[in-house]
DNA sequence: TTGATTTACTTTCTCACGAAAGTTAGTCGG
DNA sequence: CCGACTAACTTTCGTGAGAAAGTAAATCAA
């Protein structure tokens, strides 16, 4: 058993700079830290024996890295399992939470249907399926909630149309109030975005993309290390960028628009007009695997709409990687090639490399992001 | 006559850092400096008192701000003309050059027609070029090129088609020997873009991206106040962008991209196709404000696709600001209404405000772009 | 085995930063 | 005119950062 865990909140300066640096790419040794937030090794030494004798940081075993001149490395690193969070993902229908520990591991899941949308009952719900998850271990530190829509100060959800809310909600205080745990809310792409920069793909890349379908079309974007924090992330910007003249017209009349080629009801409803019935999404992408023609052109306008919608943004951003998820990922891993082919044609020649990075993630990722949120509240100190 | 100017070259740290600051911002006061920079106000005190004494800054009069409670504050600012610079711009067919402050303000400008292509023979009409500028002045610190093409280490241009060159010429180092000048070689649109970001419309935003058409379509990026230095700055990812499906072919038989229907060679084609007899750009301009349908055509579905480019630069990079600038802005600036129309058309209707900033600037300003860039690697000792 | 080499980490010392308190130069209200 | 107030700037002083030199722990070559 551990013994109590050692608080990361008074940590501050240089103490909090290589705590945090351990967290996200330990085990690492004092000398790589000293080179990734230039410090000298003086400073190192100085500041990570308290760390050690507070049990905050530890000396890992060093690696088998074999045969590497010079004294080797003493890598350190943090106990993941001294802290866990809860991070929940509101959909219209159902809160998705999980258990995590600090490094955003998932140890658990549960799901809450949402049947009524009034915003105490969702609150009551989330608090439920929090304590659910909160009940496996000693003390959960902080709870993360991401949703569509747009977020203010990590605190209030608004213009959540698809809960049929008012303009504002406090979540975040209400559920402070009902759990007791420090709460954040953010909104649900920014927050999946947070979760590949400090614990994902993107944690070695300064510079990337993270480009999510499925209900909706989801983007942001990472630059010098920082995440674009317009709230515009919340409103789907890109859903009526146009993608394809000749494709079908979205609610608003755009034709071929990124909603109306990607998201996971369009997609049906245009193989569902097709074949004169309602298919599901994942029903659609088992006929076009077994052929069936009106599958298999939808889905590949779909494929090539999305491999010029990633085109467009690496000419835009000038990104090195853009990392592609959420649920209707399986269309875009089923037609990879489809994709990669509209997307280098959409390429300057000369441009350089971009890596898409076509990434199968359940749908808890989701609420990973909201417990990734709540561990960089902790940690972060804000 | 100004005392021999004293040096930024031994400047580190924070002394650094503020220098630099008063030169961007300048005049400006400590305390607003030690906002800027979070430092402390005692540090302002300490590392200015040296940088007061030496001459590198001085106390600027106070401005009559009228009416401010508590003490008046002290504005710093430098002396914008202890240093001098050159910036040169070479296009398929001429030098120009501009000799330029501290501060990269305009002192004059010249121009030479390049002849003969041959390295050599540029690096001697760059090198004569200079030298005529240089001639006004006690003495100049540093010379800037700029040209499209990618660039190398600040030294060597690559892949300049238009020039015939081999893969990589040396320019810097052919100059800095020819003129005795330490000299830096920059992109065009990179170079610009640095001058919108220390001494332009950039100052104060960390976040803007800069859009020039004319030859062709130029894209840059700020974001957190820095840059992408991404080479593909100069191979033009943006060039091919899609915008009409009705549109010209351009080169490469892309119907309706950018530069089919932004540059000036594309629109002086579609027009002269349609007039049966060459035309020149700014002629274009004449005809569709005299009405001749060819050219009110031409023009409006020009201006319709660059608010189009910018609405998809706006969606995908999340700036509150779009510079848009170049030798082509005559015709945004004619049209202004349908560019901003297309523009709000391809955002979202909850999306945040951009600014748009149509800037009609004199071709000097390539050149001044490249003064810039001289600036910033004295200033910052690289 | 021994010494050269390389790299990681530690110790010592100095100096530059910021916190806190003090000073200055204005406006404002009586 | 005078004191309260405000905000910019300055002074004093303790601490925490880096420079430089030293030590440790490995590989490698003879």
């Amino acid at each position: 058993m551990a013994a109590a865990s050692p608080s990361w909140r008074p940590l501050e300066g240089a103490a909090h700079q290589i705590a945090v640096e351990v967290l996200i790419h330990g085990p690492i040794s004092r000398s790589e830290i000293a080179r990734r937030l230039s410090m000298s090794p003086a400073t190192l030494t100085r500041v990570t024996k308290p760390l050690l004798d507070a049990g905050l940081l530890f000396e890992a075993t060093k690696e088998e890295g074999g045969a590497r001149l010079g004294r080797p490395s003493q890598p350190l690193d943090v106990d993941p399992a001294s802290r866990h969070f809860v991070g929940v993902k509101i959909t219209s229908d159902a809160a998705h939470g999980v258990l995590t520990d600090l490094r955003a591991n998932v140890q658990s899941q549960a799901v809450r249907p949402i049947a009524d949308r009034a915003p105490d009952s969702v609150v009551a719900t989330i608090a439920a399926l929090t304590a659910e998850l909160a009940a496996q271990v000693d003390r959960v530190t902080a709870l993360g909630v991401s949703a569509g829509g747009v977020t203010e100060d990590n605190a209030s959800l608004k213009w959540a149309a698809y809960m049929g809310w008012p303009d504002a909600v406090p979540l975040g205080p209400l559920l402070q109030e009902r759990t007791g745990l420090p709460t954040v809310v953010e909104n649900d792409v920014a927050a999946w975005t947070e979760a590949e920069r400090w614990f994902g793909d993107g944690r070695d890349e300064p510079s990337f993309a993270l480009v999510t379908t499925g209900m909706g079309v989801g983007f942001s974007l990472v630059t010098h290390g920082g995440r674009a924090a317009s709230r515009d992330i919340g409103v789907g910007s890109l859903g009526h960028v146009p993608l394809d003249p000749l494709g079908p017209p979205c609610a608003q009349g755009h034709h071929g628009c990124a909603e109306a080629m990607l998201t996971s009801g369009a997609i049906e409803a245009t193989v569902g007009i097709g074949l004169g019935r309602s298919v599901a999404y994942e029903e659609v992408l088992a006929l076009a695997a077994e052929g069936q023609p009106v599958a298999v052109s939808t889905v590949a306008a779909s494929a090539r709409a999305l491999g010029r919608l990633l085109a467009l943004i690496a000419n835009t951003t000038f990104v090195p990687l853009i990392i592609v998820s959420g649920e209707g990922i399986g269309l875009a891993v089923q037609q990879e090639a489809l994709v990669r082919a509209e997307f280098a044609a959409g390429r300057h020649p000369m441009a350089r490399d971009v890596r898409l990075l076509l990434k199968q993630a359940p749908f808890t990722e989701w609420a990973r992001g909201a417990a990734v949120v709540a561990v960089q509240t902790y940690v972060l100190g804000r």
